[in-house]
Parts: C-alpha cells; structure tokens; sequence
DNA sequence: GTATTTGCAAAGTGTTTGCAGAATA
DNA sequence: TATTCTGCAAACACTTTGCAAATAC
C-alpha cells in the first residue's frame, strides 16, 4: 500500500486515472469527488469531473475504497485500509477521521445475521462527534 | 402513539398535513418522501410533493422520525419508536424494515464516545439484508 | 488502426425554495 | 384580517450519460 498510485483501474492506464489516484492517495481522509476535483484542479492538474467520478466508481466496484455517505447525502471515498473492513470515526467539523475498533459490533453482526432469519446481512456503521481540535475552545 | 396522526407539526392544524401524517402512520416501515407522494395520489388524495417533503422535514426536526438513506442516497423516513433511539435490518429487495436488539453497540459506542478523545460522539447503523420471504427463492 | 478514455454539456436524481393564491385562526 | 400553509415551477447540488475528439496499445 506504499504507493497505491500505481494500481491498475481500467482497461489502460492513462495520465489522469494516475492524477486522481495520487490526488486521492494524498488524502488522508475521506474526500468527495467534487472535493477531489477541486483540489486537483486547484493544485494545477488538468482534470474533467467526469472523470473523477468514473475513476472513483471504478475503483469503488472493485472493492478499493471505503465509501461513506455525507449527512447531506454526499458520497465520501477513501482508500480502503489493508486489513479490509473498517469503520471511522469522524469530525463533524473538520472530517478529520479516526478508525475504530469495531471487533465488539462485528461479532454482534454476525450474531444478528445468524439469528434475524435475513440472509447477506451487510451494514453500515457512521461515527461522527468533534475532535479533539474542534472540542474544547469552538463549539 | 395510537393516534399518531392527531399530532401537531406547524402552528395550525390543516388538512393536507393529517393527510400526510395518516399516510405515514400506514406506513409500517420506512419510506422516502417520493413514495408517500405518489401513495397519496394513487390513492385519490390531493397533494403538493413539496407538501410532503415540508411535513416530513418538520416531523424530522421535531425529532419524531427515525430516518435512514437509501443505497442511492434516497432519504427514508419513519415514526420514531415510542422507547426511542433503535435500529433497523431492512430488506434491500422489499424494504421490509425490522428492528433489532442493538444493546451491545450502544454499549460500544459509549465506550467509544469515552475513550476516543472525540466529543457529542453519535452513531447511524444501517442493517440490510434479504427477507425471510425475498431470500430462498428468487435471488 | 482500433478500442478505450477524456471532457464537455446535457440530462437525471432527489430535495429545497420563491411566490401568489388558498386556508386557518 | 393577519398569518400560515399549499402547490406549482424554478432553482439546486450531486451524479450520470451521450458523443466527438484525444489517447493508449
């Protein structure tokens, strides 16, 4: 995962598929595809929205990326951790965002999926409070 | 919470809103503010979607509606439960929604709000799967 | 040279808002 | 009568798609 800009997304590997992959690669947290774009477009790169978003679905269909859903419906990416399934903690200020330990909730979803009589149980854990940076002075 | 339709959401007591309260309440499970518009007109009742959407948005405020997003970023909304904060397991083929006994992840997410440094810590947990009547046939 | 990828603009979602007319208190 | 509410249409934000030009192989 040293440097993740260097995986394969489509059938070819282009300029722009490695602009974006190193864009999202520099984040350390979760962006939106229009954060994404504006920060490349920003720091100089010549980049189409379209094509940010179809980088970012198809890393996202391949089971790249963690994905998250805004509070006002925006979908956040972020490189997904190594070790597989994660579930973050995030700021509601800044989005800085903490991984968890989420052993206790996955055993309890296991439990539930053996027990509920649903089958392919899948779930979405959401975290957010204020950090430590936003918590004691602003409010 | 029998007569959840004799409550109240604005200043003054309309029509229109009973209308959409009742639909609501016919609801046993969580729906977006689409589909109780076109229930509502299909079954003969006069109403603004924009209607729909400002009563559902009140309710929300009011905080007595659990609500959820849809796969697709769709905004599901239902009466909060009477004992208050739950969670569902909702069947990604019917939507069928049933609520499940999530005392352990409570008790996690304490633990969590404690130990993380994060402040007003809060939670959504989403729960899908496939119906005892959606799973062992169809597929 | 052929198939994929790109970027623009247009279309498509679900949701919100401005405003004039209708309804409530 | 003075507010509040309603419904339409227009505005919005995010995302997807059609298509011709550019690019990778």
């Amino acid at each position: 995962m040293t440097d993740a800009t260097r995986q394969r997304v489509g059938a070819r590997s282009t300029q722009k598929r490695a602009d974006v992959l190193q864009a999202l690669d520099a984040c350390q947290d979760f962006v939106s595809a229009q954060q994404l774009y504006t920060r490349m477009t920003a720091s100089g790169l010549q980049v189409g929205l379209s094509t940010v978003y179809r980088t970012l679905q198809a890393l996202d269909r391949g089971g790249r990326l963690d994905t998250v859903r805004d509070t006002d419906g925006e979908r956040l990416y972020r490189w997904r951790s190594p070790s597989g399934h994660r579930h973050y903690l995030i700021c509601r200020r800044c989005s800085r965002s903490q991984a968890v330990d989420t052993d206790a909730v996955e055993l309890w979803v296991e439990h539930i999926s053996a027990t509920s009589g649903f089958a392919d149980v899948e779930h979405t854990l959401e975290l957010s409070g204020l950090c430590p940076d936003c918590h004691p002075p602003a409010r």
